[in-house]
DNA sequence: AAGCGTTAATTGACACCGTCAATTGACATT
DNA sequence: AATGTCAATTGACGGTGTCAATTAACGCTT
């Protein structure tokens, strides 16, 4: 090897060893995930990842971008799975799907949403993934909104939402909610007191119906 | 030195290294807390802390609880210079002192919801602090449960109040909610989403005015 | 076809970290 | 005064992130 490698193939080994690292992520937990073990992993040698990542927080960044990425498509695949749903219900599987991602991949959700280094500018590339993924439910919301039956803009609701589950989620991961069965009534409680707290009064009984 | 310490002795050598590890983890951030530095800082020599913790896991449960303890006592001092105020005050009260510590000490408040070892059961110490803390919020909820005017029981507000501050704040200290008029609207948002969500119906008007 | 320059990739070296093991030192008892 | 006990220190080891030096592979020039 010799000659400067094309975008696409640096673009490609980049994205080889994202995976690769968010399934040793996945696989022994955050403390498992190290420059070295990732190079095995990916079999390559050992400074190889500094060919391609700045330094571990670069690498991190990019996991956290890839991480999202991988919670928007869910949550989308979700959503599109009952497009011809009311607002409502719609947003409804939004968050179970997002609830789901974040149970399901403790680990690679936790690092999505750590800073890698403190007071850090989130950079640009992150910042589109924060959008793309914040889309997902602020269609629907929009779209409620448009239709005169929320009590604020949709992207007040949004960061209501988002701010909600993101604690439901995280404090469920750090093992802080001890049972399921607390568990399940809070994310219900969360799901009817935003859903009644953000209609119209004159909705709130049909949607509590 | 030679004898068997007593174990005030030795709750005063735990109590005073974990207050210097927090203050290196206030100053240095979550990475800049080492053993080593932790020791230097405290004037003792490098393995002096494994007298007093099992190890570097051990010393971080023991600041996850001293960070319980003070937050448990910053949203107390809050709530009780509002005493004789009624139950939403008194939680918004609480609420906002609960915020102000997260964001006034990210660090540690991040430290005290990120545990030390994946699916760890959490020691009933720390339980015991979780459960100090959250009866801040409790007793006035569950006065207002007593009163009738709230829509679920007090312990499942709870959960709800408690989730939602903590994901605003989280997303806050990540530097995912940009500018402080966002945040301040969302804190806003969520408290009125909370007090109106909560409530009776009958009582929603008047809350709202 | 041979040599060269460029650049990918590997290996060497260093400081730092958590932690185990061996050592030192001070006090209470005999 | 000698001894045993236990707090506290120091030595040593494997592992980590990362900088620096080295090696190796390919396209271009002559």
């Amino acid at each position: 090897m010799s000659k400067p490698l094309s975008d696409d193939e640096i673009d490609h080994k980049r994205s080889t060893l994202v995976a690769c690292a968010i399934a040793l992520l996945e696989e022994n937990g955050a403390d498992g995930l190290t420059l070295r073990k990732l190079a095995v992993a990916a079999g390559v040698s050992r400074q190889t990842p500094y060919l391609y990542f700045k330094d571990k927080s670069d690498l991190l960044d990019a996991i956290r971008i890839a991480g999202l990425i991988r919670l928007t498509e869910a949550t989308t695949a979700a959503v599109n799975e009952s497009e011809n749903d009311g607002y409502i219900e719609q947003l409804r599987v939004a968050g179970e799907a997002y609830v789901r991602f974040g149970l399901d991949h403790p680990t690679l959700y936790r690092m999505i949403y750590k800073p890698t280094r403190a007071e850090e500018t989130v950079s640009a590339e992150l910042q589109r993934a924060l959008d793309a993924n914040s889309l997902v439910t602020a269609a629907p919301m929009k779209a409620a909104f448009d239709d005169g039956i929320l009590v604020m803009p949709p992207e007040r609701l949004n960061q209501v939402f988002w701010a909600a589950l993101h604690g439901l989620i995280s404090l469920r991961n750090e093992g802080l909610i001890g049972d399921d069965e607390t568990f399940v009534q809070t994310l219900e409680d969360l799901e009817n007191i935003l859903a009644t707290g953000f209609l119209k009064v004159s909705d709130k009984a049909q949607a509590l119906s």
